[in-house]
DNA sequence: AACGATGGCGTCAACGTTGACGTAAGTCAA
DNA sequence: TTGACTTACGTCAACGTTGACGCCATCGTT
């Protein structure tokens, strides 16, 4: 509740009209050096700051952009955060942060805040089964990156890293190295896109090198928790199993550890190979193999689309997908 | 840029003047319980979502508050955001989110910002040497809550832990578990409360048991690699240390690393204490003894004693200072 | 000398909402 | 029957800014 000088103190001051400070201001020309000049020492003087909120109401901009995450302590999230928060700034545009839990009536109510703030668009890390909802909101008016999933909807924009090839790659790589009995502990979340990190690993076993058998799959709650879970279903099936792929960094570290603690050498009885490359996987012992994702990237290109939206609406962009990388470390 | 229903479309079709509407929406009685209905109605069919810039424009309210924090990927901070948030969604606001990067020019950017959008009151974890800039934005009227620090300035509050108890807490630990050649790696970032943890350690060492060597000294980054290269500083000049006190966990991290690089085993031949107990702490191998902040209650005071500034300003908090407790892992 | 163009302003209304105030009809007690 | 109160609205202005438009010098052309 900010309560500073106003267009009109300045105006009063240098003895002007208001709508001359503002042409000054927003440096619109139409004035001359001297009163330029004048008014800007004037506004220096009394600490004069624009009011966005007048501002917003008639230019129909709010000079905010919105960032909704899943999970604000998912280490992922922060980093994507900075990103979108410097690129913003340089557009002049504050950053508003939101969770939605993966709970699409959560998510409703952040939109709906959003959308009472006006923001100039949003990125969004959607909750499971929201796209009508979002594509709702991007009908309506409001620019909309999806960011994560691979959408075609109409004024809805998508990025996303292509794990369905990471998952590929990583299979690959397990079995380039000699692994012949391999299983993945894949998420329990049933979205579409985390299938398709199931949907790629298969896909590296439809021309397997001879003896390769074929592979296992179980689902768990992706944490590492979950990854213990998995990892102790897959043995309980198949205790000869020679490599793992789990779906994130997290169950990858509770699988390495589950098999370390079920006296399984990590990697020589067993390669684990896990996806996203979070800080913690360089940290444990051994190094954990895993998927690279360039998030600075994803940052650039999420902002990126999202200001090609907010400059020029009501198009229809094609999704992004990004290239992954394969990190080969000590668990593999 | 949403350009939605406003309180005279809501008007038009239900055939009350816009002034009506609003008292419904806002639940400010002087409406008849049939217009309550049929107003709400109106709204739920045309979706009005009231537009908080048009409205914090005259009430001086906008219904956000603004988190600034010191680094987004630093995992401390992603944690408070969510308390802050939940909190703050309770009282029916929104949150922006920015960081600073430790950097007074950066935050005076972002205060101006936030200021020019009329947050109703920000919580900030300081640049180094800002709490005069700070200060400044409180007397102009902006409820203020500082994290992390203690200060007492008109109309400005603060929420820290005690790290300097924790300090002393860890250093009595490494004594009463029979450590007596000690050391501690502090941070080279000179503010005053890094200072603070190193009067807490060395306040340990006032009345020594038998047979206790006066603590040694050094500072370094407060990262992974400059705990590594704290802890070699310290062995170069004391290689028989057989106790470390690291200003934090990533620190300790590195100092656990290097010692082991070196042959040492931790904890037989030296032990080691971090502060903060991040996510890494219990996960790395020992596990990491360390002081535990309880981070939720952080916030949860932080936005308690933001509250209190916004619905009555003009007031001198004292400063709250949340109590902290050690937990004992395996590297000590 | 007359004319159009241009530069440098000012005026007015509007954005969507709420605060302050007004008013007509109804209620109730004396 | 009067008058004081209350209920249920409506009217108007204001918040701080910008879009649209208008006005008056000045200047260059013909």
């Amino acid at each position: 509740m900010p309560r500073g000088a106003t267009l009109r103190d300045v105006a009063g001051r240098v003895g002007v009209s208001p709508r001359t400070v503002s042409r000054v201001v927003n440096d619109e020309g139409g004035f001359s050096e001297a009163t330029r000049v004048r008014v800007l020492e004037a506004v220096e003087d009394l600490g004069y700051q624009p009011n966005m909120l007048a501002r917003g109401l008639i230019t129909r901009r709010s000079g905010t952009v919105g960032l909704v995450g899943v999970d604000m302590t998912d280490p992922f999230f922060p980093a994507m955060a900075d990103g979108i928060q410097n690129a913003a700034r340089e557009t002049g545009r504050t950053m508003f942060f939101a969770s939605n839990d993966g709970d699409p009536q959560l998510q409703a109510e952040v939109f709906r805040s959003l959308w009472s703030h006006a923001v100039d668009g949003v990125i969004v890390f959607p909750a499971p089964g929201t796209i009508e909802q979002l594509a709702g909101y991007a009908k309506r008016g409001m620019p909309l990156v999806v960011v994560d999933d691979i959408v075609e909807f109409p004024n809805l924009a998508s990025v996303s890293f292509d794990l369905e090839d990471g998952a590929t790659k990583a299979a690959q790589h397990l079995l380039a190295t000699g692994r012949r009995r391999i299983g993945m502990i894949g998420s329990e979340v049933a979205v579409p896109r985390t299938r398709r990190r199931e949907r790629g690993f298969l896909q590296a076993f439809e021309n397997p090198p001879a003896g390769v058998q074929p592979p296992e799959l179980v689902r768990a709650r992706p944490t590492i928790h979950g990854g213990a879970e998995g990892l102790q279903t897959l043995l309980e099936r198949r205790p000869d199993l020679d490599g793992i792929f789990a779906f994130n960094d997290s169950m990858a570290v509770g699988a390495m550890r589950a098999a370390q603690a079920y006296g399984y050498r990590v990697p020589d009885d067993i390669a684990i190979a896990g996806c996203n490359d979070i800080e913690m996987s360089a940290l444990v012992n051994p190094g954990l193999t895993t998927i690279r994702l360039d998030r600075p990237r994803l940052s650039a290109e999420a902002i990126r689309v999202l200001h090609e939206l907010i400059e020029e609406p009501a198009r229809n962009p094609t999704p992004v997908v990004l290239p992954v990388e394969l990190v080969i470390r000590e668990s593999t």
